[in-house]
DNA sequence: CTTGACTCCGTACTATTGTACGGTGTGTAG
DNA sequence: CTACACACCGTACAATAGTACGGAGTCAAG
């Protein structure tokens, strides 16, 4: 396998080189070691599936300081195990009230679609009234 | 009822003065008059919901101007109402979307957490293994 | 009718998350 | 072996989303 440089981890990852280097310096990422032979670092893999799954994780709204933390959640026999359960049901928990949330934004935006054709002033009009009225 | 002031529902709606400031100054959400009479303006009880509103989808990752999207989605028969549930639409796929890769992301963080006791080296140990590797 | 808390408004500062720039080093195609 | 693209690195700039500040006005409790 010939070296992936910054620039064509990249470009497969669809992301700046910029802000590979900037997820370097958070710490988010690890960088590659120089080769010793001199020259340019080479970027493994996993490296494209990290990233996509930071861009991923903060499009679902997580900074990336939290990001940070989900990506330090390993099932690692050297950590101490139930910690991490415990940080990953913590974390669970989060995940599961966002979807929740979604669902209710989703089926208010449902009864939007509905209750648009034709009848005019009666009912939920806005986002929030249909969120906040929780009929169809 | 009496008056309420950006104080009192800044109070209520869980953020800061100035936020609420900000959210005007955006466009996110109206300013009230100030009273004729003169003095401070009165904020109507509905400006409590929009401004958690807008908190709870910030968090699920929309920005403000996504945000600002989303309010402007009105079931409003003076609207092009075809214009409207498209775009409705358009946000509900957004939506699903971010529910599908949640419920990824609680899955792989449930895997995690069964994979956790005692045994070490093999299979999924970080998230992104644990997210990539689709068995349990 | 004074005092203290709060409003109002403009402007300035901050944190987060990148993006851009400029100078130097390196690898490779012609 | 020379051009050119790209890596490397540090620093600077930018967009988004607030947060803080300072001076003047207002309200209401004592």
């Amino acid at each position: 396998m010939k070296a992936m440089t910054i620039g064509s981890a990249a470009k497969r990852a669809g992301v700046g080189v910029e802000t590979i280097r900037f997820y370097e310096r958070r710490g988010l990422i690890a960088q590659p070691l120089k080769p010793v032979t001199g020259g340019f670092r080479d970027y493994p893999a996993e490296t494209l599936g990290q990233i996509r799954f930071i861009r991923e994780a903060q499009e679902l709204g997580f900074s990336l300081a939290e990001v940070q933390d989900l990506l330090s959640l390993r099932a690692d026999p050297k950590a101490n195990c139930a910690q991490v359960q415990r940080r990953a049901e913590g974390k669970l928990a989060e995940v599961r009230d966002k979807i929740e949330r979604l669902q209710g934004i989703g089926a208010a935006l449902e009864r939007l679609i509905k209750a648009c054709p034709g009848k005019g002033a009666l009912g939920a009009c806005s986002i929030i009234e249909t969120l906040e009225s929780k009929q169809t």
